[in-house]
DNA sequence: CTACGGATGTATCGCGCCGATACATCGGCG
DNA sequence: CGCCGATGTATCGGCGCGATACATCCGTAG
């Protein structure tokens, strides 16, 4: 899952350690927290000793013949491989586990650009199927368990039930999108600049106008 | 965090692993996945050698003696004990970590029931505290970025703010509630579900009714 | 002019939790 | 009668986290 992430995140520039953490911030951070060195440096080093990455030594050439006195570290540039592309294409393709809560939907989405049309269906909907799978679990309980458990309890299952509702919309969107074969959302920040194609044939229901 | 979880359950009712696992995702269900006999057993086990709960056999007397042919592993049922149960309070009062993902908030929430009002507002707080973050992070990232990402990055953050922007709503809405000292929600989703008795101690009854 | 703190930068350690896997029993249904 | 799914306990490898350590550079307050 970091693989994917560092790989992709490489893909687009050569970058050291301390700079990738937050390019990675940017870009999955909608879905997880930021990533800590306990697993950047280490997966940088797998990566590396995998032959996905190589370091591209950024001395400038002057001093780097003195190791000097203090054991200087200088930054260390990575940069991937050829066969660390192929590797992302093929980490691309793969759908996470069978989970609710997986973070590897947020950063297969995030590198969604590089990535071919069918497997952005498949894993749309491979995502549509396990946020559906929940809500109809939390459906379940919510109708069942009404009588049997404190307020709060319940409260947090509507309030888990209202997000996965939500999400679902949420990719209904994206996939139908997907379908008719645009890029996704001309959708804008400011609500009155917000031309979104009209004119386009089924959808009744949708078009979830984005405001709060 | 599994921890405060096990003891939670266990404080309930005495249970085996398999039964405590099934409560578990109802429980905290709505914020993670169903957590997994990996983490569980082992937990169990330090929590046991802890002294914070017991085995309390479930044998009903007739064939124990009877080790028999196959090392038969009858069900283990475990209980909470006295130190347990100050344990749990000691759990329930601390923050977790100060990241936004941090699946203890839920955890937390999911025993409110039995927490100290002056207690439930300091998470509720923390926890609108890192979300609000959160929010004003994607925030800038979205007003400063939108011309340097892809579609799909754009796209993906949008959806992260949005959540961030729900929760703090949510949070808003529980904050207050707590404050003017009454169970939360009267809510009726559907309008014949409003009898829900918490039947819990304290709670003096104010009672202005409020919807959200 | 200096020292102080904050940003930049690399790295390790312990451990919580996950996913896969193994193995055993039991009840029901074809 | 045999198969299968639910019940039930358990281990193993490994990913990622949080804490911590240490070193450099730079602006600025004293």
């Amino acid at each position: 899952m970091l693989d994917l992430a560092i790989l992709g995140i490489l893909h687009e520039a050569p970058m050291h350690g301390y700079e990738l953490r937050k390019q990675l911030a940017l870009k999955i951070g909608p879905m997880r927290a930021a990533i800590s060195y306990g697993s950047l440096y280490p997966t940088l080093r797998r990566l590396q000793s995998s032959g996905w990455i190589t370091e591209a030594g950024e001395s400038s050439a002057d001093d780097e013949a003195v190791p000097p006195l203090t054991s200087r570290r200088g930054r260390v540039v990575y940069k991937i491989t050829a066969e660390g592309k192929e590797r992302f294409q093929e980490l691309l393709a793969q759908t996470g586990p069978e989970t609710y809560d997986d973070p590897g939907f947020g950063v297969h989405f995030a590198f969604f650009a590089r990535t071919d049309a069918d497997i952005r269906l498949r894993i749309l909907e491979g995502r549509r199927r396990k946020v559906e799978e929940r809500r109809e679990g939390l459906r379940d309980v919510l109708a069942r368990a009404a009588e049997r458990v404190d307020a709060y309890t319940l409260e947090l299952q509507r309030h888990g039930l209202d997000a996965a509702e939500r999400e679902v919309r949420w990719l209904e969107e994206l996939i139908a999108n997907e379908r008719s074969g645009r890029p996704p959302s001309q959708r804008a920040t400011d609500p009155e600049t917000s031309a979104v194609q009209p004119g386009h044939e089924e959808e009744p229901p949708g078009q979830t106008p984005r405001r709060m």
